[in-house]
DNA sequence: ATTTCATATTATGTCGGTCCTTATGTAAAC
DNA sequence: GTTTACATAAGGACCGACATAATATGAAAT
């Protein structure tokens, strides 16, 4: 693969050999599953050293363009995945101190619509994964902890029944940042039922087709959200922190 | 710098390094701002190869963990910057063919919140910068291309005044991807003056402090947006290409 | 002919060291 | 104190090499 690389130029070579396969992947020259030319073979044929291709394969890998299965040798490219490139503005989210009241807001901003979204669609698979969800969550009634990962749960689910990739993938990081503290609320409040209710009443307006039912117990139901946080004393405006999970 | 590296393992030494780099910024031993060694002294503290260090640096370079200068010699800790992060989702989200209509869909859960969440802090600042917005906007109200860069600066002001920095950096990349066809709407119809009332409404709602109306009112924009795609004879549901911006 | 297995290749991960350019720090000169 | 000149150090790129383990290849066995 010869590439058009400006050895004398004031970029890196390494810099602009990531562009030039970044723009050749973007542009569906390289498609993903394709595989790329070994190290060697992209450093000979472009007249640089290996380690340069290393360093530029590295930003690429980063960006979830090139793929390389753990000890695996061949490099293939990759489509990135939405969710999981999501997931990392955890950290920018985290350093830049944004608070519980922020990823509430926000929260507060995409499930509702996602709850209206999935009862326009009312696929059936969903549905069933809903109430399954709503079985486990009858069961759970008396374990906070399971509770927290079946509310968790639900309103993935939703975002999964909204069948909209862009709402599904932005709410994953707010969502990881948001619940660990949750878990502090569902031990120390009694809101289960309440909780409960509220997914029911969701899941029910979703099968009649009511997005706007749907709609409205969604925003009650993160409005007891927000409430359980102040009857638990804890303070809105504190900055996130990393959860566990995002840190192994 | 002395780091606990296994190079006996089977993960491989860069990744390794880039992990405990990381995992020193994100618990704060490393805090943005900070100097970090030079690539010779990280490589001889860690008794590893100077090649190594510097492909761990290209990766933490691509998080936004670790920042040089174009052309500067000095590496430090930098806090990644959330905006530009969540606009590198472009790049997944367009590689896996989301629409429009999911995009739309996003954009009506944030920007009526981001409305919402505006009323309710009324800063003056962002007024007066909201104010110079529509001044500007009722001046280009001929020039279709002015008033969709105008369009995206008023949205995004919102999103600066409801002083949210979550949902200000989620809408990023889906506004980046919706409004480049937005410009076809804009030259085909006559929509200038509908756009310029929904803008006003939405300050005036904002300056009372009228939550509920300037929620109502961003509502209405976007449907205004949907229903000039669809007079324009857009397909909704087509996926969205790369903007000419996110390509330099 | 198909599968299995042993062998030969090849690519990656890592390393040692070099060379050039220039940013950066320091000391002398004004 | 500011400027100038010089010395040092750091990054970018390269050469070449080696161990290891994944692949590919071809022969042997079924």
């Amino acid at each position: 693969m010869k590439l058009d690389l400006d050895t004398e130029g004031d970029l890196p070579v390494f810099r602009q050999l990531a562009s030039a396969l970044q723009e050749k992947i973007l542009s569906g020259e390289l498609q993903p599953g394709a595989r790329m030319p070994a190290e060697t073979a992209l450093a000979s044929e472009n007249g640089i050293h290996r380690s340069t291709v290393r360093e530029a394969i590295r930003a690429l890998e980063q960006q979830g363009l090139l793929y390389r299965e753990e000890g695996k040798r061949k490099l293939f490219v990759s489509c990135p995945d939405t969710g999981e490139m999501s997931r990392r503005l955890i950290t920018p989210m985290v350093m830049n101190g944004v608070t519980f009241e922020e990823i509430w807001e926000a929260i507060r901003a995409l499930d509702p619509v996602a709850a209206e979204a999935a009862a326009q669609r009312r696929d059936i698979d969903n549905l069933n994964a809903l109430d399954r969800n709503i079985a486990q969550t009858k069961a759970a009634i008396d374990d906070p902890i399971a509770l927290v990962r079946l509310d968790i749960e639900f309103h993935e689910l939703i975002a999964v029944a909204a069948n909209n990739k862009v709402i599904q993938s932005l709410r994953l990081p707010i969502s990881d940042l948001f619940y660990p503290s949750f878990q502090t609320v569902m031990t120390s409040l009694n809101a289960s039922e309440r909780l409960l209710t509220a997914h029911e009443k969701i899941v029910q307006a979703i099968k009649w087709g009511d997005a706007a039912e749907a709609k409205e117990w969604m925003i009650k139901h993160l409005n007891d959200f927000r409430k359980g946080y102040e009857l638990a004393s804890l303070d809105m405006s504190r900055p996130a922190k990393f959860p566990a999970s995002s840190r192994a």
